[in-house]
DNA sequence: TCCGGATTAGCACTTGGTACTAATACCAGT
DNA sequence: ACTGGTATTAGTACCAAGTGCTAATCCGGA
């Protein structure tokens, strides 16, 4: 027994968990035993067959695709809008926003929740962020729903410029503020006319 | 001839597209035609076995998620750091980070690295973003490169706080500039016996 | 020396295919 | 109605990467 058992199952499940398209031959090679003994391996350290690792992993893809189309139009999902006016988005945080150390959510997250809702809630072709000021009140944990309400400030808005304000909160609490000083493109003519 | 045979292939062709995971057993139910006739199908149409079609699948997971651990640390890439006092990081801009109609870099993500940099420069056990002001100069495309600078305002900076500077430019171009006010939470002694 | 866990070997069977051949179906033109 | 050509279906042999099982062998320690 060069290495031990137990030591070589724990390198496999490393070996795996950083290559999963390894077939028992190659692995058999990479420790230098029978094919037999990889699969016992895997049998008792609960380790699928190539193909079923590949089906997972390429699941995951699918899933991760799906979310990052959403992510392309607004990050988080906006559960309501009246353009022009105001619009609320909701966004999840999970472990995969926060720092590991901390638990707390990076700031550039709140950010492009507020920010994009912002450009969304202006109707128009092109809405570009010119200015922000902003602030990050409370610090949010992964499982937090934050809930962002954008208002289009009308009153100091001009021709030139529309400014947004977002407020965000987690179970009633403002975690983050942002005031965000739009450019808009378009030919606005239609809605300009009221 | 139900449904022609083009007709079908390229329904067949959508069909996979969405859903990677179906057998020629599955589409030939789906289709109700043989299973030859869907192998003759994906022959024609040059669309591989489910098992590459997972493997291709998986691959492109590998890879997201690599890029995705790279930006857990910081968006962009580190090039030079002195910590405390200034660092330099480089993010290429590519079409996942525009917007489809302008072309134009959503502003999140210039605020992502910016940010994240500006995390970075303090050599800290935790450092939290509490205020910024933010200023889109020029709009950034895709295929640029954003070289954002970070300086620590120690004339600002005080015990409480500490103020971040970042200054992002494309050909020595400014595109963009950030003022953070930092919070710095590590029992930070050693270094603040200077 | 003998026991027992670890390892290896061998065989039948499974999935989801490829590659190829042969048979049939269907439809149009003459 | 006959013929031709495309489309479809059927069937066979074979492959990769396995599972499941049995049997043999190795190797180290009391």
């Amino acid at each position: 027994m060069r290495v031990p058992k137990r030591e070589r199952q724990r390198q496999l499940e490393m070996s795996l968990e950083q290559n999963p398209f390894l077939t028992d031959e190659e692995l058999s090679k990479q420790f230098k035993v029978s094919v037999q003994t990889i699969r016992l391996d895997r049998l008792e350290c609960g380790i699928p067959e190539l193909r079923e690792r590949l089906k997972t992993v390429a699941a995951r893809t699918m899933d991760a695709e799906v979310k990052s189309l959403q992510s392309d139009e607004v990050i988080g999902e906006i559960v309501d809008i009246e353009l022009d006016k105001r619009a609320i988005s909701i966004f999840d945080v999970t472990d995969d926003h926060v720092f590991r150390r901390s638990g707390i959510a990076r700031g550039h997250h709140l950010f492009a929740q507020a920010n994009s809702l912002a450009v969304a809630v202006l109707d128009d072709d092109l809405a570009l962020t010119v200015t922000s000021t902003l602030n990050f009140l409370k610090p949010v944990k992964s499982g937090d729903r934050v809930i962002a309400r954008a208002t289009v400030d009308k009153e100091r808005s001009n021709e030139k410029r529309t400014y947004v304000d977002v407020v965000s909160t987690v179970e009633n609490e403002t975690v983050f503020t942002g005031e965000f000083q739009m450019y808009q493109t378009t030919n606005h003519s239609r809605s300009e006319v009221k």
